[in-house]
RNA sequence: GCCCUCAUCGUCUAACGGUUAGGACAGUAGAUUCUCAUUCUAUAAAUCGGGGUUCGAUUCCCCGUGAGGGCACCA
């Protein structure tokens, strides 16, 4: 029996089904495609999973913040259908009129389309008309097909009304009995489990139990009902999606069993945990480093976080973590997929975001560092930058690229070459202070400065460098202290870098104005 | 309370039933460059517990335990 569309079985087959023996000549199916027919002893058909073509979709209800949880799931069905040369779908779940809202519609094609997932079917990005022949995408325009659907299952006698609601009608014997959950006396249905053979999971078995309402008396359909109408009539074949979906299921599947349809494939994928700073339990919308949102406006580098997430819950089946999106696609399968939960680590994804910030190239890198000062909430800085010269703001942002781990560094790591009001660290000044002779190791810097060649890093190099020997000294003798007096910190770029993009008269002047500190 | 899922270093994860249990992030200690970051080297760190099956179990089975999710006229 195929796991996936629980139809015909090898014994029957015509070449169609992948199965141990036959494995050696499928070159085209990848790694994970063929373990996954043989540890759980699952069987499947080339028909259903490889030779009709995939339809997935991404489905949010704009009604709050997209978070990093849903940024997954998107991934996952977009690798998916990237991989299978199938169909990605958008649409939008936005029956709750309650809690939806524009802006957070927005929001949903904004992130999308900022992480590089191209939707083939739903709204337009700009949120003006839509694409795909299977719309309306948005569930609010769709309230004629959920009524066509309901008098199917209220002519086949599935459905019935109740306290003004609708609810659908299971088989089976009925019986009462007590709910401790909900404290009150409930009628349930005896009926063999529903079955879910899931991609990820295997075979799940649920008892579904009691009638569950499918029509508000508000007249709103709920979220079972068109989850189900809807990828019925989008002809979705796989359903991509969190475990806690999971229990949810079995009620999908008897509505598909209701209208007569095959399940599509399940696929429970498995779901993104607070870090254990950040305490217990699923990733939630109030947690830091949730929003996507937020990413965006630190300027991370959305391949960076789509690299991040793709490693949550699956791997290369190598030692590979750093890949390039079309690898990715390449690899990625759904059998390949984890069963077990993943802990958020935002010092990870800051590696990662670094590992990409240090390849970039460096016009890509301008173009971001400006979007960002424009942004800044520290205008004063932000103007100080932005109103330097072109060719200087790109040679100070040269110099910080290779050096920092996230691009909303950049505004304390470079202050000091756009204004003279830059901040001093006390810490660091009582600890250079402290070491040798700094007043001297500055008078003597001060008196060479005018003779020294800033033409070139190098040349700056060998004239601190002779200023030292001529002294017994090392170059860090002087380093330090010029850095300090000249940015006010110990950290950042090469001393080298730093004296020829100032130039000898700010450098002078600050030395001095240093000088008079001490 | 009931139902479902899961279980390898602190974290993300590798390991046809046979490995000195591997890699990455974070940590620690060094090296290197003018600081920092990078880089390099070294180091510490894991198979939840108990039973089976097997010559042999991280891997298969059962029971515990722990973690997560669900149990709405939310999605």
């Amino acid at each position: 029996m195929c796991s996936v569309c629980s139809v015909g079985n090898p014994a029957e087959s015509q070449g169609f089904w992948l199965v141990e023996d036959s494995l050696t000549g499928c070159g085209e199916l990848t790694r994970s495609q063929l373990l996954c027919s043989t540890p759980s002893g699952r069987a499947f058909c080339l028909t259903s999973t490889f030779m009709s073509k995939v339809r997935v979709r991404f489905a949010p209800s704009p009604t709050g913040f997209f978070h990093i949880g849903s940024a997954r799931t998107a991934l996952f069905n977009w690798l998916y259908a990237r991989h299978t040369g199938g169909t990605f779908i958008l649409r939008i779940e936005d029956t709750d009129q309650a809690r939806n809202s524009e802006e957070f519609l927005r929001l949903i094609y904004n992130s999308l389309t900022w992480l590089g997932m191209d939707w083939d079917e739903g709204p337009n990005p700009d949120g003006v008309g839509e694409r795909g022949s299977f719309g309306p995408y948005r569930q609010s325009q769709r309230a004629d097909i959920y009524k066509q659907y309901l008098q199917k299952l209220l002519d086949a006698g599935r459905a019935y009304e109740k306290d003004g609601a609708i609810w659908f009608k299971l088989l089976g014997e009925r019986f009462k009995t007590y709910d401790e959950h909900r404290k009150k006396e409930v009628e349930k249905v005896k009926a063999a489990p529903v079955v879910i053979e899931d991609l990820i999971r295997g075979r799940v078995e649920r008892a579904e139990d009691e009638d569950f309402v499918i029509f508000r008396s508000d007249g709103n359909p709920v979220f079972h009902f068109v989850n189900v109408v809807d990828d019925i009539t989008m002809q979705v074949t796989h359903i991509i999606r969190g475990e806690d979906h999971l229990s949810n299921t079995s009620k999908h599947v008897r509505l598909y069993e209701g209208f007569g349809v095959t399940p599509p494939v399940f696929a429970h994928i498995p779901l993104i945990l607070k870090s254990p700073e950040m305490g217990q339990g699923k990733m939630s919308k109030r947690d830091k480093g949730a929003l996507i949102e937020e990413y965006q406006q630190r300027r991370f580098l959305p391949e960076a976080l789509v690299n991040y997430l793709s490693l949550l819950g699956w791997n290369a089946g190598d030692d590979r973590e750093k890949m390039p999106i079309a690898e990715i696609i390449k690899l990625f399968d759904l059998p390949g997929v984890n069963q077990s939960n993943a802990r958020f680590d935002g010092k990870k994804l800051g590696h990662m975001n670094m590992l990409y910030l240090l390849e970039l190239p460096a016009g890509r890198f301008l173009t971001l560092a400006r979007e960002y000062f424009e942004t800044l909430p520290d205008r004063v800085v932000a103007a100080a930058a932005l109103s330097s010269p072109a060719d200087y703001f790109a040679a100070v942002m040269a110099l910080a690229q290779p050096k920092i781990k996230s691009i909303d560094e950049l505004a304390a790591y470079t202050v000091y070459f756009f204004t003279d009001g830059f901040p001093c660290d006390a810490k660091v000044k009582e600890k250079v202070l402290a070491k040798g002779d700094p007043k001297a190791r500055l008078a003597e810097l001060m008196a060479a400065l005018p003779a020294m060649d800033f033409s070139s890093d190098a040349a700056i190099e060998e004239g601190i460098k002779a200023l030292a020997v001529k002294h017994g000294l090392g170059f860090g003798d002087y380093q330090a202290v010029a850095r300090l007096a000249v940015t006010g910190t110990n950290v950042g770029p090469s001393i080298t870098g730093i004296f020829r993009l100032l130039g000898l008269a700010r450098i002078q002047a600050r030395l001095q104005s240093f000088l008079s500190t001490v």
